[in-house]
DNA sequence: TTAGTTTTGTTAAAAAAATAACAAGAAAGG
DNA sequence: CCTTTCTTGTTATTTTTTTAACAAAACTAA
């Protein structure tokens, strides 16, 4: 196992990206009234070896019993926790556009804790129009509203040329999390964590794996 | 390498994920003008090591000199014939909700050469509206154009309880390749590939990577 | 209780991916 | 034309990730 400066455990990046899949299907399990699942079986449903998915339940914590398997309930909670969505968190969203509107629009983020706090936009005829209950705000104010209101998180839905620019803006203001969805690499310091969801790029994956089938 | 049953190599699935990264980058090169690049340089650019993107690129053949590197039009357009983009991609798109009607707005893709064909929703309010240049077509006629028109892409941005039942459709249909946007693993048969936009996922792992921070 | 079964957590082995190394080809500069 | 410098394509090494194996713990059923 691979270690931080702190000398705390570092999670592989391939863990982290199954994490929220895990926990997507115990939800489904949740509300299915399931009680109890082994390593087999959740791995069987899930799509990875048992293997697999006790070693990366593993590096959180040990949820589970000997001969018993593991509580579904306990563990969706567990791994709520460990993905930090046990407590309610606030995000603001630059760019009110075609991918932007459809976000502030969606119930899904908001049903595992995450709230559009306040969104923003530079164009004129935009700002003052209302959005699901959100009333669109001058960019110029993001600084201000991320540092009073203590925002850890932001959406970027701007196009690709002024990305960056808010990006920085964010990063200034004291965010801790981008979430990005313009068609570009940021750069970012240390410490700026950045999830990018880079549409085209899937596509593209896809068209390819069409044409080398 | 790995073979595939028919003795052509296996590509593995961390080179296709960087493909589409690599042709983005070269795209804004070819813009400004550049004529050549090293790996070296590219990689820097892309944020991937030199050998490495030498060898991705060696999957698909030689496109560089010694002692010259690569000539940026002609490496930009071998990917884009590598990835199947070079010629006009026709699809179609079940589901005008929120995230469906971005896409139907988003001119991002037709650069890329994919175009949507025509559009489909179950919601009698919504068929009949025009989005875009396209009217919304009623989903039961969807099966009908895929086979009429010879589709070979499908884009589902349908809620979780009915993109298993829409992707069976496609399927049946003739389409080779589905784009899911639903919260949702579909079921497929072999040879159909899908590429999943898991947003919800993306937004967790951000959550996961600030609070690990 | 007690013997047998289940299933975890963890260590060991295998496979896959990334990095490094380097021979050989091509360009550049006298 | 010849030497030096670049830079690729490819093979070797290292690292990371996945899969397998198994002892120890806990449950189950007599």
């Amino acid at each position: 196992m691979s270690k931080k400066n702190d000398n705390s455990v570092v999670i592989p990046t391939a863990v982290i990206k199954r994490l929220p899949k895990y926990h997507r299907y115990l939800e489904q399990l949740v509300n299915e009234g399931r009680e109890k699942i082994s390593s087999q079986q959740l791995g069987d449903i899930v799509g990875v070896s048992a293997p697999q998915l006790r070693q990366d339940l593993n590096y959180f914590g040990n949820f589970g019993q000997q001969g018993y398997g593991y509580n579904v309930k306990k563990l969706y909670h567990s791994l709520a926790e460990v993905m930090g969505i046990q407590k309610k968190s606030d995000m603001v969203l630059v760019g009110v556009g075609n991918i932007g509107q459809a976000l502030v629009n969606s119930k899904d983020f908001e049903k595992r804790g995450f709230y559009l706090s306040a969104i923003f936009d530079v164009n004129p005829k935009l700002i003052g129009v209302e959005i699901n209950d959100l009333i669109v705000k001058d960019v110029a104010d993001l600084d201000e509203y991320i540092e009073e209101n203590d925002i850890d998180l932001g959406v970027i839905t701007v196009p690709a040329n002024s990305a960056q620019k808010i990006a920085n803006q964010m990063i200034k203001a004291g965010i801790k999390g981008i979430w990005n969805f313009s068609p570009l690499d940021l750069k970012t310091p240390p410490g700026i964590q950045v999830e990018n969801e880079h549409l085209t790029e899937g596509l593209l994956r896809l068209s390819f794996k069409v044409k080398d089938e």
